[in-house]
RNA sequence: GCGCGGGUGGCGGAAUCGGUAGACGCACCGGACUUAAAAUCCGGUACCUCCGGGUGUACGGGUUCGAGUCCCGUCCCGCGCACCA
């Protein structure tokens, strides 16, 4: 073996090697337990980043290390391979999408390579082929047909210059990205998927996802966001002043859906949102409130603007009445409520609710109180009958949005909030006014795009016969791979050659749907296609029952609601049809953290703001290592650090992997991103830190090559007898309780850092040991082979070459993970902390067996005891087994 | 604005079920080797201290024999918010 760590060779022949073998070409085998295990596939997007390096050596590392424990493994790879991106290169460079997409995959593929990651490449798939999404085209026509999927308006984002639909992400500031223009919305047509049937399912079966992280199944819940409520209807006439009481008869309501029914008495007007049918009849002769209708158009589509936009509003003018008092409230149009939500209406009480209470003290609109706290004045029972409103329930303390108890309510005054929900909503059914409901904020998903690189909606517009699905036998309807956008309008829609067809219903000249697919259609079944990527006859075949559900999948957290919603959705369509068996598609997730790096960028003149790479900038630290000045190397003026952020183009400070791959090796790009953070944390760039992990790999190769130099020696086994001096079988001891820790770092916790660090703290035993003799050599030799099989999974380059060298002939492939020898972990006595009061005060040694009352006997006896306690008496003695014993005085 | 996470030495992080706070690594300091430097190896490194000890896990409170860990409140940072992927 060659006496330096050379990567740069060693890795290209090891990879080498792998491909001559196609080593992790996997196949279906049902005597051999299966492990897919799946990261979540790129966009290709030019050059991997180090997302993508992190992603893609955790999945790794569980696929090569289950791989050891005799698991089938499959782990594929393949590319998201339509979206924006492809289009705004174009945009910039005249490039056709198609093009720029295949020459990224191209490049990136080889990167994937480079870092030795164990995947089978013969199942490589790539979502802008037509044999892939000619199936996206068969199942949305599936749906279709149950009614699963159909039109309706949606609300866009409009860029009035460039009569162009912008994505979220285009709009900044309110404005649209190139032109600059004032972003207005606009209804139009949308082709919608109907997850909102599946709600219930997909929140149920997130208590079927054991494997899951709480949090991502609590955001998902969320976002389902079942509610319980009260469908009011607050009639637009005024009541009868007889036959009250007897249903029917109201004329026309207007219905709100409310959590809070109990809060009715307290309602003092109702709000509409713009688009409210009720909103739009007003408008028609009130040429304000059309104004202020209009004004809402202004700005963007997205939750998060329309939350934290001026709350508005103007009374429409009409009124309703209240249910139960009769009477008159205002409606007023807000811009704080939302169409799509429950009735694009609600009662707004001022005094128990946030939003309706800022707008109402903007709008002078009154304010009534009608809860109170249950736990102020005892809260007992008798204080149900005390109708009298409690002070705290008046203005110093609004709003008060907690349940509690109810006064000035009429009938309901001194009900509990949960009572008065209950009875309120009976009372209103009666009445024919209303009713208990569930409510969902989970809106259908609207899958059209107005945009070019992405999946055609294969559908037909015939003036006779309308919209017309193509028939099977005409998929896939082809997308032309040589358009080059240029930033206006759909350029679908201006290829005439695509446009043109004849309708296959009734023969007559026809237009083709130019809208495309969300890409996230896409991302939504990659994973079963994996399993059966050669099939061009079926969408699926047997070998999905074979590998799916997919065991672990490893993805950035940013995905935890809605791509794993969608893939979630989409499973169960699929299995409704009858083409998988599965209920859900991910057994066991894992959600990383973000890459971060520095920040450095300075205002320009024209006040825009100048971003810069970290390595164009020189940095000053104050004595302790923070960062406190920075500037640029070019001209040598300062800018400005902007602290931490996570690694991204439009910031510039990313980092390019391949330039670590070529300075270090793949091994230490991948054990560097193992061992800086926990995965699920954000992880901080670090090139020292780098340094510090090709610096152990050098290490590792050096222990190896000089107990090598001594010649051969088998490892260790108890089997021979041979007695150990003290030293090498404490030494064995930290080897297996090293393995232990390790195994249930991989495979339970998924903490890969304190993994790498426990195998470093055995490499750093290793080093002290001493002794030349055979017995300490062949523990050396067992420490060192455990130690490459360990590292195995995370840097496999390294280690096929140190294993081959200490078991000549051996194939570092085919070895099996380590066992552990619970002989070696057999101790005769621990060391427990003694605390006196909870404080620190020294240790003592027991035997291992030893029993609480010996322990407390042996501490009590200790002369810290003695000291701290200082005769003192004894109120109690805590003894907690093989950690600590407590003397509390 | 709403939902979900996070905040521990100079830095990344460890402490897995309420039980020794700071493992492991980086940086820094000192030493060895060297003509010298790099590399490498060894040692030290939370803060204060009257050297007994005391304090310390964003901030303020609480529960407990014992809190980084649990509860309440506040601040800051990250992710998501349905057309970025």
């Amino acid at each position: 073996m060659q006496a330096h760590y050379r990567p740069e060779l060693i890795e290209p022949e090891v990879q080498r090697r792998w491909q001559e073998r196609q080593a992790f070409r996997a196949g279906e085998d049902p005597t051999r337990p299966k492990y897919y295990c799946l990261s979540m596939f790129p966009y290709p997007s030019g050059r991997l980043h180090m997302g993508h390096v992190r992603n893609y050596t955790i999945g790794d590392v569980l696929a090569r290390y289950h791989r050891m424990r005799g698991y089938n493994v499959l782990q594929p790879m393949g590319w998201d391979a339509f979206g924006l991106p492809a289009e705004n290169a174009a945009i910039q460079n005249g490039v056709p999408p198609a093009r720029w997409t295949y020459d990224n995959i191209a490049y990136m593929r080889g990167q994937l390579k480079r870092l030795g990651f164990a995947i089978d490449w013969s199942r490589e798939l790539t979502t802008c082929r037509p044999e892939y999404y000619k199936w996206n085209q068969w199942l949305f026509l599936r749906m279709l047909e149950r009614g699963l999927a159909y039109q309706k308006t949606g609300v866009v984002n409009w860029d009035p210059v460039d009569q162009t639909v912008l994505a979220n992400e285009q709009v900044i500031d309110g404005r649209g990205w190139r032109t600059g223009a004032p972003v207005e919305k606009r209804e139009i047509p949308m082709y919608y998927l109907a997850i909102t049937r599946y709600a219930e399912e997909l929140l149920a079966d997130l208590d079927k996802l054991p494997g899951w992280p709480q949090q991502v199944k609590t955001m998902q819940a969320n976002w389902i966001g079942k509610s319980h409520g009260v469908e009011i209807h607050f009639p637009l006439t005024p009541p009868p002043i007889s036959g009250a009481g007897s249903a029917g008869g109201w004329g026309p309501v207007l219905k709100v859906f409310t959590t809070r029914a109990d809060t009715l008495f307290g309602v003092t007007y109702l709000a509409v949102a713009p688009e409210h049918p009720l909103a739009q009849a007003a408008a028609r002769d009130n040429p304000r409130l059309a104004a202020f209708i209009e004004d809402c158009r202004k700005g963007g589509v997205t939750e998060a603007e329309l939350a934290t936009q001026e709350k508005r509003g103007m009374d429409t003018g009409l009124k309703a009445y209240h249910p139960f008092t009769r009477e008159a409230l205002p409606i007023w149009v807000a811009n704080y409520v939302l169409m799509g939500y429950g009735e694009g209406a609600v009662m707004a009480v001022p005094a128990h609710d946030a939003r309706d209470f800022a707008f109402a003290q903007k709008y002078g609109l009154p304010i009534r109180a009608v809860i109170r706290p249950a736990g102020e004045q005892g809260g007992r029972r008798e204080e149900a009958t005390d109708l009298t409103p409690h002070p705290s329930a008046l203005s110093p303390d609004l709003p008060y949005t907690d349940k509690g108890i109810l006064f000035d309510s009429g009938d309901f005054s001194g009900r509990s909030s949960d009572d008065a929900i209950e009875a309120i909503a009976l009372v209103l059914n009666n009445l024919g006014l209303g009713e208990k409901r569930v409510t969902w904020r989970l809106r259908d998903w609207g899958i059209s795009r107005q945009r070019y690189w992405g999946c055609p909606i294969p559908l037909i517009h015939c003036e006779h016969c309308g919209t017309v699905p193509v028939p099977d036998e005409q998929l896939p309807v082809l997308l032309p791979e040589d358009c080059v956008p240029d930033g206006s309008g759909n350029p679908l829609a201006k290829r005439e050659d695509f446009v043109r067809c004849t309708c296959p219903r009734c023969g007559a000249p026809a237009r083709r749907e130019t809208d495309t697919m969300d890409t996230f259609v896409d991302s939504s079944w990659y994973y079963a296609r994996y399993c059966c990527p050669d099939n061009d006859a079926a969408m699926v075949d047997a070998r999905v029952d074979y590998w799916m559900p997919v065991d672990q999948y490893i993805g950035g957290i940013e995905h935890a609601i809605l791509h794993l919603l969608y893939s979630r959705f989409w499973s169960k369509v699929m299995r409704d049809l009858g083409l998988v068996r599965y209920d859900e598609p991910f057994a066991r997730l894992l959600t990383q953290g973000m890459v971060l790096n520095h920040i450095y960028a300075r205002r320009t003149d024209k006040g825009g703001i100048q971003y810069f790479a970290p390595d164009e900038v020189e940095v000053t630290t104050d004595d302790k290592g923070r960062i406190v000045a920075a500037r640029a190397r070019a001209d040598g003026q300062p800018v400005d650090y902007l602290g931490l952020g996570t690694m991204s183009k439009s910031k510039r400070n990313g980092v390019d992997p391949q330039a670590i791959v070529e300075r270090y090796g793949a091994d230490t790009a991948r054990l560097f991103m193992m061992f800086a953070a926990p995965p699920e944390q954000t992880l901080e760039w670090s090139e020292t830190a780098v340094e510090g992990a090709h610096r152990f790999l050098k290490r590792l190769w050096k222990a190896v090559h000089e107990h090598l130099k001594a010649g051969a020696v088998a490892a260790y086994s108890p089997a021979t007898g041979v007695e150990l001096s003290p030293p090498a079988r404490e030494l064995r001891r930290l080897l297996h309780e090293t393995l232990a820790k390790v195994t249930d770092d991989i495979e339970r916790r998924q903490q890969f850092n304190t993994a790498i660090a426990a195998i470093m703290e055995l490499m750093n035993a290793l080093g002290r040991l001493e002794g030349e003799d055979a017995a300490t050599r062949s523990v050396r030799q067992e420490v060192l082979e455990a130690v490459t099989l360990m590292l195995a999974p995370i840097t496999p380059h390294i280690c096929t070459v140190l294993y081959e060298a200490l078991r000549p002939g051996a194939d570092l492939l085919a070895a099996a993970w380590p066992q552990v020898d619970e002989t070696a972990l057999k101790r005769e006595s621990v060391e427990l902390v003694l605390q006196v009061n909870g404080k620190l005060r020294g240790h003592i040694t027991v035997p291992a067996g030893a029993d609480a009352a010996a322990i407390e006997q042996a501490a009590l006896a200790s002369p810290e005891a003695q000291r701290f306690t200082a005769g003192r008496p004894v109120k109690k003695v805590v003894v907690v087994p093989g950690r600590l014993v407590n003397i509390v005085l």
